[in-house]
RNA sequence: UGUAUAUGCCGGGUAGUUGCCCCCGCUAAGGCGGGGGAGGAAAGUCCGGGCACCCUCUCUGCCAACAUCUACAAAUCUGUGGCAGAGCAGAAGAAGAUAGUGGUUAACGACCACCCCCCGCAGCCACGGGGCGAGACAGUACCACAGAAACAAAACAGCCAAUCAUCAUCAGCCCUGAGUAUAAAGCUUGGAGCAAUGAAAGAGGUAAUGGUGAAAAGAGUGAGGUAAAAGCUCACAGGCGUUAUUGGCAACAAUAACGUGAGGGAAACACUUAUCUGGUGCAACUUCCAAUUUUGUCCACCGCAAGUGAAUACAAAUCGGUGGCAAAACGAGAGGGCUUGAUUCCGGCAGUGAUGUCGGAACUAGACAGAUAACUACCACCCCCCGCCUCGGUGGGGGAUACAGAACCCGGCUUACAGGCAUAUAUAAAAA
RNA sequence: GGCCCUAUCGUCUAGUGGCCUAGGACGCAUGGUUCUCAUCCAUGUAACCGGGGUUCGAAUCCCCGUGGGGCCG
């Protein structure tokens, strides 16, 4: 998991970053993205009930983006509000693949 | 030993790397060190309780204003109102719930024990399973189709000639008219009545019989009885009710006596009886407070302007506006409520049991876009394939490891669940 | 977290415990009409969310689940 001072909080948060404009898709992914005024980068991942009826699945897809994020690119990006939607198929990838999604996507948008 | 069912229990382990949430300690801070971190169902929300607030009522205390009475006056008392606290307080209802008995419990529709009924099963032994298991001689409705008829008695078909009415026969009895004959009797013939025989189902009797139907006035068998019949009568067997005795806390069971002849369903009803229930739910409730709105015998400035002044101008009050301050409202956000509790574990005692009680020990998640994880290796268990040998071991490779994620807290119920353990029952095979 | 509602052919719906072997409309299929298509006509197709119980009998009544939808501060 993130440390909490990167991590999107409040319902205004994420209604900003919806505002921000700088999308980017990338197969059962959608990634949306804002410039803040600090140096840290915070991170918000939505998992609608629609992805998997199941709890326990829509957790660990969640984990498991906030794990990829925390290992792969989060000391890279600075500077950036960002959100990550999931959509239906995003709960039968394996870690790999999710991986290769999302770092198509922040390729796309260009924040790297 | 295998398989099936039921009940109870468990629900992978170790190590490494990188992280998250809470608490404690240290530090100026960054941070460092230590400790803790999902379930048997955390789920469904089908019930019950704790707890919180609200409504009504009762009691206690305090408060001030008004009214009334008394009094010179004050105090006190009463009524109304407000605030605070307490309350095994919640009338009523064409509202809702419960329903065999006894017990357990904080409480329950849960649990335990027993009773009764149904099914497995031929069976009121036992065993296993199931039961919203009070009342249908208070009322209102319902019982399709078929059938004579679906609950109230009747109608219909059928049966019956004992009775009444009718018809026929008549060589019996009796009365009588006419004819003939006569002493009378007699003989011939007609009529009315009685009896007998027969016909006929009009009145009447009968409800046992009636291709149906889930169910047919619901008491079976045998005998008597009758015109034909029927619990109409009797014997035996059985049902129901009341009373008594015995056993049981009770539901109830057994026995005896007396009485009795009743269709079904209340998971049909805003039907009855008995008992119980005030409402809303932690998004309860509460504290802080950004922005916003409203208010102000408050402060500052601006506008209008009585007025002042020769004049540029100055200018009180009122009214309007802007800002500040204060108060109230609202509710983005933050804090409390938030985890020591009908708690967990161990042992003793009581009880058939649910459970209770006593003693000791322990502290065991508190998040809020929501922590408890991600990845890797090995081991354990199960399955498959291949190789080796001492034939049940060993080596290698691959696969599978469930259902599922706390959100105020407990007690149940229900549903989901890979694999494993224990006990009981049934069954199959093998051995003795 | 809490509280409610609902489920019938592919779709929208009707349905007092028995006439339900579940009706209607729009679809869909086949045939007819037309030179052809549309319209129109005829015939057919296809459903009571699942499991128990009450009852002689259940889409309907009762219980337990499953799916779908809604509300709150």
């Amino acid at each position: 998991m993130l440390p909490k001072k990167n991590r999107l909080v409040t319902r205004g948060d994420f209604k900003g970053v919806f505002r921000g404009g700088l999308r980017a898709r990338s197969g059962p992914f959608q990634l949306m993205c804002q410039k803040n005024k600090t140096n840290n980068a915070r991170f918000g991942f939505i998992v609608p009930l629609s992805v998997s009826k199941k709890a326990v699945r829509r957790n660990k897809l969640r984990r498991q983006m906030h794990e990829f994020i925390r290992m792969m690119i989060f000391q890279k990006i600075s500077g950036y509000d960002c959100v990550i939607r999931a959509y239906p198929g995003a709960d039968e990838l394996q870690y790999d693949e999710m991986g290769q999604y999302i770092m198509e996507m922040i390729k796309k948008a260009g924040i790297l």
